[in-house]
Order: C-alpha cells, then structure tokens, then sequence
DNA sequence: TGGATATATTCGCCATAACGAATATATTAT
DNA sequence: ATAATATATTCGTTATGGCGAATATATCCA
C-alpha cells in the first residue's frame, strides 16, 4: 500500500488515493472522524462492524497518511490529517446526489448506546468505551 | 456494476463513484475528456492503451452514466455526463500534490501524434483516425 | 504482579474486477 | 457487394483486496 504522495505519474496518485477512500468502511470512518476525532470504540459504535475489521481499515488509513492517531489512556483516537479529503467526499455524495442531511448523519453526536467519552460527556472517564462491564460488583 | 445514483447507503453509493474512476485508465480518461469531447481514436494516442482497454473502461463508465457517447462517422465521441466528476478529480489531484500543470498536460490538445480531428485542425476529415493508413496506391 | 480491557496485527480464504486475446458490429470507400 | 476500418463485446485467467478467525500488544485496575 504505497504512500499516497508518491512521485509517480499524476493518474497513478489520484487513483491510489480513490481507491483508498472507496469503500464503504472507508467512508463511514472518515465521515465520523472529520469533524471531530473520535476513538476506536466509537467507531464500533457507527459502523456496526466487528473491532477487528474496523482496525484493519484504519490501519490502511494510518499508513496511508489521512490519519492520525494518539493513545489516551486504553483509548486510541483518530483524526484526520488532511481535512481535504472531508471535502472530496462531500463533493462526491453531492454528484451521487445524496442529501446534505443524510450527509451530516454520518457524522452526528452523539451516538445512542455508544459508550465514547464524547458521545456521553460528564460521564465518569473510567466508565466510557466499556462494552457490558460487569456491574456485578452494584449489584449485592 | 450497479448505477452509482442507487438509493441504497450514503456511504455505498460514494464507495461506488470512487471506486468506479479509482483507476489510472480511467482517471487519464476522463480528464482527457473533461474539458473537451474526444474520440476513440484520441484516447488511444493519449492513453498509450490498447483499443480494447480503452473501450472496456469506456463500457464501465458508460454503464455507470458518467460518460455518454454519440457517433460520428466511423467515429464516437465521447463526454463527461456530470462535469462535477472533473472538479473532484482536480480536488484528489491537489490533495495528494499534484501540480495544477501536471494536471492540465492530461487535457491538453493537440497531442502529438494523434490522428484525431480535433487534434489536427484544418485536416481533411476524411483523413483523421487513421493509423498507419497505406499509403501504397500513391506510390508507384 | 496478574487480570481485564481496548486496540492492533497476522493469516488464509474468497470474490470482484482488471487484463489480454479473440471476435463481433457498424460505417465508409471502392 | 466487398473490403477496410473504428469501436464494442465476450471470455477466461489472474491478481488484488476485503473479511473472518485467531492472536498479540498495551494500558489500567486490584
């Protein structure tokens, strides 16, 4: 998976980038990351798709260079590196004649049942991206 | 090869515009294309591609309404459907640094060697699209 | 330190799509 | 009508990439 900014022919760049970013995954991520960053388990959250799936696209994405990446604590959040390509997608649904709204969805917060820190704010930090944490401990 | 205008996903809709031009042929293509209607006959000069490459991408985007086609002579011509194509191309273009002038000599006319009318004004149009015409009966 | 959890990585399978070769179709010239 | 030519289509092979399963790594908590 070659560097998108290769010095190759122009054709060749333009087309590694595209085929990069067409897929649905792709997509999804890069909408739900492009206005705001947003952690691993809140892409779960979106895409509806298993961890490890979601993993691999990013790390396609990472390597690709159109995103980043930080760890904050057991978390890791993404964000883009080139807000352009936000752009090109937006201007790709226009030509396939999506919706503005339908649009903004993709990128909507907060999540219902998404248990990201920014998709529940004042939430304690320790309890966020915990996917059925046993409240056994509550219980008794 | 679903029509891209689907009503399906946002994001599978996108996914099938750009993984439809995601590709060299296509992308030197519709650039060659984008500014002016060309020939067949043009994009194998430009291209550098066998004939029946060419026509294959052609049927791909044809079949996904992007490029419509009408004949003229022994000749078709074909166009950009929705010229917006041409604007996301030139955004893919910047965002991974592809110089404005890289991009124009893949629309620029005329190309050497081309046989096309377009490419050789003034031309008897009898004359155009022929490669390596024989030209045996004014010899003797 | 050990266990739980969030995320990353590797591997093998499978489908899709690009490509080359061959051939078909439509138009013009003789 | 026949030949020549511009373009289209079909077919079979092959390679690329996505996906599921399994596993590794890193961090936090007790």
């Amino acid at each position: 998976m070659a560097n998108i900014s290769n010095p190759d022919l122009p054709s060749e760049a333009i087309s590694r980038l595209l085929a990069l970013i067409g897929q649905p995954a792709r997509i999804q991520i890069l909408f739900a990351i492009g206005e705001q960053e947003a952690c691993v388990c809140h892409l779960e959250a979106v895409l509806e798709m298993r961890q490890a799936s979601i993993s691999q696209h990013l790390m396609v994405l990472r390597k690709a260079n159109l995103v980043t990446s930080y760890r904050d604590g057991r978390n890791i959040f993404y964000r883009l590196t080139q807000p352009g390509v936000l752009t090109l997608l937006q201007q790709a649904a226009q030509l396939v004649g999506i919706q503005p709204e339908a649009l903004r969805r993709l990128a909507l917060r907060p999540v219902e049942g998404c248990p990201c820190p920014q998709c529940n704010p004042g939430m304690d930090p320790q309890l966020t991206c915990q996917k059925a944490r046993s409240k056994s401990k509550n219980i008794s």
